[in-house]
DNA sequence: AGTATCTGTCTTGTATAGAGTACATGCGTC
DNA sequence: GACGCATGTACTCTATACAAGACAGATACT
């Protein structure tokens, strides 16, 4: 059926899917665009910057944006003319959450895990194949080590990612992770088998350490949880500075991974 | 399907904009109402019947689907093919509680009262005309009065929404209010007027209490969380056991309200 | 007053997204 | 093994949603 039958020689066919965003885009995507910019900036912004920001005339910005606060997924925000997320998102949110053990027994769990051992402690899962911080918790030092919630970094910097991407083939690996995910936020550049060996080695033990890799002072401690056997679903994972004590640190892990193993499925 | 498909003399073009979900809906549209569904229904759901269920086209349904999953607004919901909220809207929805402070302090607010008194304690606002259960935490009473959060119920059957009504025009408030929203759930039949009468009065007293309206066990004590002076952005209620004496509903009353002036702006 | 740059609404043409339909596959049940 | 009834994908046609641009009002600075 693929084989064109007539015309439509498509020139542009080369690069995939990638659209450089022109014209006529699809109102949907649209949306979903001005959604994840609402998502990395966290702010409310104008309409006519919001079209600039995601490269889409500003007639369709309005159009889109009337729909979306109608429907309660936007809204204007207080001071003027500007627009963030609305209350349906949170009430849509919350529903997530109802439906979803995991999340909410993990969130739980993270927040005892900070309160006890007074480190930073986080939820992790994959979210279309990118690593995303789903819940975290403060700690209690002076010094915060914090990451925004949902916020998404390259799975090779993190300890999570290495254990999240347990089980899968290499060519799914390969294709999660783009050449600049591999260079490191100091420039350091690690390399593709270095990493799928580091994600063999995680999945074998069933724990993961990294020392240094996003910034120079702290460690990150991660443990799996499944959501059936073999199957990672999520980590928790404590981010402790990086001269903590072997002896600490062993601690730490062997708590984690309690707290791990009781989060997990066990099928 | 539906009717002959011949010239399509569009004989449902009566209703102003209401459509009957008829063809060629906007793809966004489909989508709204696709979320919309899935929050009330509360559960995941195969792609045939959320067509059925949404009344678009199968194939349609196929394609936004595939769209918001590849997004991770929705989830294929583990069992097999079927879907639910995503990631993507918990983390949407964690935004939107992050940028607003009045939630956040609002849900504190209620959590503690629902501990203190023991009583089920709820946020309310209003959300695209509608009235909504923000936030509600259940009290310990044995028998519980708890409405599912994300829960939207007619105006009139609630304390707080002739509250969250107060200041608003005549006009606008009789095109919020159906015919149905009158009718009480025992059958009984309110007055428009009556109503209106009831939100000036409330609006005056800074309080509202309802007896018997939703059910014949429970009364509903409201009072307003104010945006700027005048502007009625939410309220908090309680629901307690109809035959509450006239003085501990009293001290309850005066509580709600202090509570409530604390989560107002004061401008 | 004059110019510049915002915002929000409206109209018009056409590229295209959605509807319809067909088909391949899987899974029951008789 | 023939039938019914699901799911998921692929195709073609056309009604229409999007883009472009004009417009009126606001605000601001010269």
């Amino acid at each position: 059926m693929q084989d064109g039958n007539a015309l439509a020689v498509r020139p542009d066919a080369g690069l995939d899917e990638d659209r450089a965003s022109g014209s006529r885009e699809k109102g949907l995507n649209r949306v979903l665009q001005i959604l994840e910019f609402l998502h990395t900036t966290q702010r409310a912004i104008g309409i006519g910057d919001l079209a600039k920001a995601v490269n889409a005339p500003r007639s369709t910005t309005y159009t889109l944006v009337r729909s979306l606060v109608d429907a309660g997924l936007l809204e204007m925000a207080g001071d003027g003319n500007r627009v963030y997320f609305g209350k349906k998102l949170y009430l849509y949110g919350m529903d997530y959450v109802r439906g979803n053990d995991l999340l909410r027994r993990g969130r739980q769990e993270v927040d005892n895990l900070s309160r006890e051992t007074g480190e930073t402690s986080e939820l992790c899962m994959l979210q279309s194949g990118r690593y995303t911080i789903v819940h975290s918790s403060p700690g209690t030092r002076p010094f915060r080590i914090s990451s925004a919630t949902g916020l998404q970094i390259p799975l090779p910097w993190t300890a999570s990612g290495r254990l999240l991407l347990a089980g899968f083939e290499r060519a799914v690996i390969e294709d999660m992770v783009s050449e600049d995910d591999l260079v490191l936020p100091d420039g350091r550049r690690l390399l593709l088998d270095d990493f799928i060996e580091d994600i063999a080695v995680a999945g074998g033990v069933g724990y993961c350490v990294t020392s240094g890799l996003v910034d120079a002072y702290t460690k990150c401690l991660a443990a799996p949880v499944f959501s059936a056997p073999g199957k990672v679903e999520a980590t928790i994972c404590l981010v402790v500075p990086i001269d903590t004590s072997g002896e600490k640190t062993d601690d730490l892990i062997a708590m984690l991974r309690e707290r791990a193993a009781r989060l997990s499925i066990t099928g």
